[in-house]
DNA sequence: GCTCATTATGTAGTAAATTTACAAATATTC
DNA sequence: GAATATTTGTAAATTTACTACATAATGAGC
């Protein structure tokens, strides 16, 4: 992938530098992009009034092998610019357009999401799951959700999950933490203080400390691996609506990299659980 | 915009729709999709194993107006750096590969759900919500955590909101409701057991039901409004992960619908919920 | 201001790619 | 198993893009 992130610009950039016949194809597609990709080369030509080669000539300046190249990489820097925008619900909205936006934000948030994704970490905090012997997941709020979504997953792992949303219990659990002993702590601004105090209790013990949670925030600072999610939660929404969705594949990539760990000799074990809830449903007909 | 989102996503899932020839060419593409934006319809074809205009009748098949328009539609599709649908991680994945799939998987579920959205239904549940007195909400297992996570959301409205993650008590909570409750089940598969029966239970009341399940399920066919959500599940993960996903955005949009039926005139109330917590963190440096 | 060199642009022909029309092959129905 | 519908391929027509070359424009040196 060698493309430009956005050739619109670049041609508008060398816009004085063309000769003239050149110019006259750069302002014809400078005012109709989209047209550009779909027409053929003698219409652009027409368009811009000047003669199929020199359309030609114009495509291979700017790094094309040719014209249907050139209007590929067009398309393509069309197309991802318009995708990140995130757009907030208007009270003008209605039944057609503001779930459209609601999904097209989440959407967003994984995209981008998956484009700064701190790999890193993520091994880091893989790794020390895999070894640990009893994980508590720990999270207020929306995160406390999340955090009982995670308890669902890593229970199969043969190790000892626990979940607590009552912020005593947290500090307690804490307290009395030793060697093996992992705490995850979930939180998107990573300031809620019962959290963070609970996080710099867990600190003073043997125990890790792994979070998921924003950079250099306090809880981030107690944390001996911090997986850092870059979500710009729209902060005129008054409910947190995407962060959280990010912070759930994260953990379903913590989860998967658990699994991958332990090996193909680890599936039949899941097998085994899966099974064990096919006579709690009503089986289809 | 008319242009499909996810081509991919799309042609992965008429699959099974299409005849010898338009099969082999769909394989083809999902093989290796920019190598086909790039390909003429002869290499392309070759590729495939089949004839030119059997490409072409593929391409028109998908909307396009021909293989050049399909080709555009293909990259803008691409663009977005989604790459194929629903690939399951394998054991030959490293770090580098099954993040991004488990993050690609999580964005086409969204963007397949979004362009199947139930609106009428949706519709239907914010109206629902908005006029009930009480508001429960039940899930098992994995939904259990999206119930917990729409509690969160919900109690903002003033209505009361519960969920119990105890069968036993959704079943004597729905024993005993009247008038102006409501019921909102969770449920992937629609076909757990003691959900269904705690359903079949409130159903006996007054109270109403709204389900967020399979279509066609047990579950489903005790509701008064069903909002369905078509996520293909894969099969051979033994973890749930996508559908939560939905579900928890769905239930964005019912939360979002509630706000929008309130009116502008709410928001203060939802401020102020939201500064309720400001002495709860500790301040940005 | 003229000539030569250089660059820019267009014309026309050619090659390639795409589409259409039609025929053969395959599947489906009664 | 014949008749019909559907699918697939062949070959020709058409459109599209590219190349080679010619002409026009520009500019430098005298």
């Amino acid at each position: 992938m060698t493309s430009e992130p956005n050739l619109l610009a670049v041609i508008q950039r060398q816009l004085n530098e063309l000769n003239k016949s050149e110019a006259k194809v750069a302002q014809a597609i400078l005012n109709a992009p989209e047209e550009a990709t779909r027409s053929s080369i003698a219409s652009l030509a027409a368009a811009a009034g000047v003669s199929e080669p020199s359309v030609n000539r114009f495509c291979k300046r700017f790094g094309a092998t040719g014209f249907p190249d050139f209007k590929l990489q067009l398309a393509t820097s069309l197309a991802s610019g318009v995708r990140y925008v995130s757009r907030a619900v208007e009270f003008s909205d209605d039944i057609n357009t503001f779930p459209t936006k609601l999904f097209d934000n989440a959407i967003n948030a994984l995209m981008t999401a998956k484009e700064e994704l701190p790999l890193k970490a993520i091994a880091r905090a893989v790794d020390q799951i895999a070894q640990a012997r009893r994980v508590y997941f720990f999270g207020l709020g929306t995160s406390a959700a999340v955090a009982r979504d995670a308890e669902h997953k890593f229970f199969r792992f043969n190790v000892p999950v626990f979940t607590h949303e009552d912020p005593l219990m947290q500090r307690m659990l804490a307290a009395s933490a030793g060697v093996g002993d992992l705490f995850f702590f979930i939180s998107h601004t990573g300031r809620t203080k019962v959290l963070v105090e609970a996080a710099e209790i867990a600190r003073q013990t043997e125990a890790t400390i792994v979070s998921l949670t924003a950079e250099g925030s306090p809880l981030a600072d107690k944390s001996h691996c911090c997986i850092n999610v870059k979500v710009e939660e729209d902060t005129e929404q008054y409910l947190p609506m995407t962060s959280r969705l990010v912070q759930l594949v994260i953990l379903d990539v913590l989860a998967a990299g658990v699994t991958l760990r332990r090996g193909e000799g680890f599936t039949p074990h899941l097998a085994r659980i899966k099974d064990s809830l096919k006579d709690t449903r009503f089986q289809t007909s």
